[in-house]
DNA sequence: AACCAGGACACAA
DNA sequence: TTGTGTCATGGT
């Protein structure tokens, strides 16, 4: 069925934002340049452009099929008719109807969840604790430049490599992570990578597993706790129930449905495995992405001290 | 120039 | 269980 491989092809889809789904902080390589949206899925490079009525991808070699962009992009791989819009839609239309979804959906109008590599999200998020996300960033690309395997790019590009495999980086001393500027998240990462590359777990099984199961055998990793593990599963292993609670929701959570209380963030997940419904990692992408553009004011001064009573959410009737 | 960042962990109380 | 200090580094 796939016509003859080709280095380019256009995807038909509406609703989908592409400076906003790159740049949104699940992500941490790619890299706006004059060519377009540049990253690496994988062993391919690819550039990504935002064209009327959808995408056009553009690799550095031909491809018989287009099938691994369309899992990355979460977008349907066939061509000619429209696609992609219609399962996005329908996703948020299983969202709560609250006032403060409901605006951060309207202020970030297609922000998408992007399927990842489950290694390459895991390390990522092992090496984003209180780092900001140009700060991951760095670390990361200073980590592909010095251990990742270098990937075809069409000439006249700038040359990248592929993220690290677990194995590569198993093999790395702490010194030499830490070199990297990954601090004292190096340890953590290399006896990860180490127990990754031994199978242990097998991340790639991860995504057939139930959830509890799947997030146990992460949380099992040094270094990687409820959040980290919570943004692997929905990052790279498919559970778009999983919400994870960082600071920047943490703090969104308490202004926009418990103003003037202030639960723990154990509560507060409590509360967002309730609320959000089956597609909550995808209602906490709007939300996180929409309070950290500062699309939506959460207005919370950040307090570590909790108080007061509980306040009833707000809701609109449709 | 302080303050804090998409946290995890060991260790109190 | 729930609360603190510590960890390394750099942006704002």
């Amino acid at each position: 069925m796939p016509a003859k491989p080709n280095r380019s092809r256009f995807f038909p889809v509406e609703d989908f934002d592409l400076d906003g789904t790159l740049d949104s902080g699940q992500a941490f390589r790619w890299k706006k340049t004059a060519r377009g949206w540049e990253g690496v899925i994988g062993r391919r490079w690819v550039c990504l452009n935002a064209v009327k009525g959808g995408l056009q991808a553009e690799t550095a070699r031909p491809n018989a099929h287009w099938a691994w962009l369309a899992e990355y992009l979460q977008i349907e791989a066939g061509g000619g008719r429209r696609l992609g819009s219609l399962g996005y839609r329908e996703r948020m239309g299983r969202f709560p109807k609250d006032r403060a979804l409901q605006g951060a959906v309207k202020a970030c109008p297609g922000l998408r969840l992007l399927r990842q590599e489950p290694w390459e999200c895991l390390a990522s998020f092992i090496l984003s604790s209180t780092k900001q996300i140009v700060q991951i960033r760095q670390i990361v690309d200073t980590l592909c430049e010095r251990y990742g395997e270098p990937v075809p790019v069409p000439t006249g590009v700038e040359p990248w490599n592929a993220f690290p495999t677990a194995r590569s980086l198993a093999k790395r001393t702490e010194g030499q992570l830490r070199s990297c500027k990954a601090g004292f998240r190096a340890p953590y990462l290399l006896r990860s990578a180490q127990l990754v590359a031994a199978g242990k777990p097998d991340l790639g099984r991860l995504s057939s597993r139930p959830l509890e199961e799947a997030r146990e055998a992460l949380m099992a990793l040094p270094g990687v706790g409820r959040k980290i593990a919570d943004c692997a599963l929905l990052f790279s292993l498919g559970f778009r129930q999983v919400f994870p609670v960082d600071t920047w929701i943490l703090r969104a959570l308490r202004g926009l449905y418990f103003p003037g209380r202030n639960p723990s963030p154990d509560e507060l997940r409590r509360f967002a495995d309730s609320h959000f419904g089956p597609e909550a990692g995808f209602a906490q992408q709007f939300l996180f992405h929409a309070i950290r553009t500062g699309r939506l004011e959460a207005g919370v001064p950040k307090t570590t001290r909790r108080s007061g009573k509980p306040k009833g959410i707000q809701e609109t009737r449709e």
